[in-house]
DNA sequence: ATTGTCATGTCCGAAAACGGCGAGTGCGGG
DNA sequence: CCCGCACTCGCCGTTTTCGGACATGACAAT
């Protein structure tokens, strides 16, 4: 019964981060030990030198000095199909943009599904990876996310300001 | 995400009987493609050359002979705690005896469980190697079987008459 | 004898509640 | 006028909840 997942605690300047994995592939990145994380976490274990996961810090590291705008990691992730095309979608905006809601519901041609586009985006188990934080409600308004909405603004204003501060250190 | 389920359609006198594997053990065995069936099947592909299918066919075929009383086969099931009680008792039910429902619900010290016993009984996902057969109402009747009542009268026949008809054939 | 009641774990379907929304309305203030 | 704000209401997938139904049997009342 015992599954191979390992999991690996990450500090970043927004907090503790969780990645979680199988041998192969990421299943999971998430701030804290959300409500979200037992799912992903169940029996699983630390495991510092797993490949695949130090892939993931250095490129989110990257990712946060502002040298890196997307990321070349395998992921898989259980979710429902509608959940998945949303994901997908949501993989689809730009870094440095943003789309609304509503905008990705017309992406996936469930015009009306607005809000549960939003229930959706909220479930996204790939923090970061799957830009959840790109969306944003038709007013402009951040609205939400797992990771607190501070968290949110900060990952908008990154994405905005290309090379913010390491620029001078190097 | 497919899994390595292998199965097998095996014909008996009884009509058929589908065995289902992974590469080590024995997951599902059932008449008919029931109700019961999907959940065992689902990725599975059709192996005759599987050892340990081999194997339970063999043992099955002389099961039904009336040479064998007992399986020698490693198997595994999915099911919640209690089922597993159940099942487990159900498997000290000796070959050509039978017990009550209410009876099981004693062994495993849940009296008043007698309905949940009935309700996991006919959940078995291994019939014959877990002889669900050899459970009866306490008032003598059949009440029921995943094949249907006529093999389980059958089987609990065979079970009475050893060496019924091969004997001459030898 | 026949009939009714209750206990027990699990599954299944139906129904209701719940969101990381957004368009539409109506109002008051510049 | 034009704008912004507050509020209502409909939208829809998912989750949760709830009510029955079961491979029964002991007991009491009729």
């Amino acid at each position: 019964m015992m599954n191979a997942y390992s999991y690996l605690r990450m500090d970043t300047v927004l907090g503790a981060l969780y990645i979680t994995a199988t041998p192969t592939v990421l299943t999971a990145v998430h701030f804290d030990a959300q409500a979200s994380a037992p799912r992903c976490f169940a029996g699983a274990r630390e495991d510092g030198e797993h490949p695949l996961l130090q892939r993931a810090v250095a490129q989110i590291e990257e990712f946060l000095l502002g040298r890196r705008c997307a990321f070349d990691l395998p992921y898989a992730s259980a979710g429902t199909p509608f959940q998945h095309r949303v994901w997908d979608a949501i993989g689809r905006i730009g870094h440095g943009t943003t789309a609304t809601y509503g905008q990705l519901a017309r992406a996936i041609g469930c015009p009306r599904g607005v809000r549960a586009v939003g229930a959706a985006t909220g479930r996204n188990p790939l923090a970061i990876l799957i830009p959840c934080h790109r969306v944003i409600g038709s007013n402009g308004a951040l609205t939400g996310y797992a990771g607190g909405l501070d968290r949110k603004r900060a990952l908008l204003a990154l994405e905005q300001a290309p090379m913010p501060l390491f620029a001078r250190a190097a």
